[in-house]
DNA sequence: TTCATATTTCGATATTTCTAGAATTATCAA
DNA sequence: TTGATAATTCTAGAAATATCGAAATATGAA
């Protein structure tokens, strides 16, 4: 029982999704591209809006857009001859949910939950 | 009053810090170091037993250490001829401060603080 | 169809990061 | 000092990322 791939909605993130996720947050034009969705809140932003924004050539954000999608940190939906980009929040709590679940083994002095991560090795 | 050196306990991270850490641990040896040493708690490791738990080669180790402390997510501190490293949890926890305080904004409809993050452009 | 808009793909270059063996430095012990 | 241990630095090739202009694709409007 290490992982229930029945459920849609993951309660723990592995490792390596973890760290895509991370990765993905982990660069300042992505991480300012994904927090301007976030302030657009629900309905979201299309390439065209984050381009203005943010000021950054469309083949350099599809391809930081793609790196947010790929770690599951947006989603995209193509909305008439515009795509409509939508910050995963879900996601996002999902790798906050980590940090804090990671940074609070041994400090309290005993295991959290049960042991949901891959340990060993 | 953006920022106050003075106090050690930052409340909240500036962008180009926070995607400095995400990307320290955006790689899964370096999420799996950090990790080790939360898992060993208060008493940390040093760089040996790290390498013996992981099977990762000296130099490539301190490859990723270099990263983690460069990112302030570990504390490094000469015990005799080894090298002591200690998860910072503080910084764990600015991180995922981090994520939940953008991924609520605009999301609940209000803005949470005063706009403390850099917005505009 | 023709034109304009929205976005991606292609291609090319620059930079960074990853990995790890070999050499080096530092420290303790005998 | 000599020897062993701990860790870093040096070095370098491979792989991944970053950036962005130009060309291609898709869609809607006239």
């Amino acid at each position: 029982m290490k992982d229930d791939p029945t459920h849609t909605t993951n309660i723990s993130l592995e490792l390596v999704e973890a760290a895509q996720g991370f990765a993905a947050i982990g660069s300042e034009p992505r991480l300012e591209v994904l927090l301007a969705l976030v302030r657009a809140g629900p309905g979201g932003l299309n390439v065209g809006d984050i381009q203005k924004r943010l000021d950054m050539p469309a083949s350099t954000l599809t391809h930081h857009l793609r790196f947010l999608a790929a770690a599951g940190l947006i989603e995209q939906t193509k909305d008439g001859r515009s795509i409509r980009n939508l910050a995963a929040f879900e996601r996002i709590e999902e790798l906050a949910a980590y940090l804090l679940r990671e940074c609070c083994v041994d400090q309290s002095g005993s295991t959290p939950v049960g042991g949901s991560h891959d340990h060993a090795r």
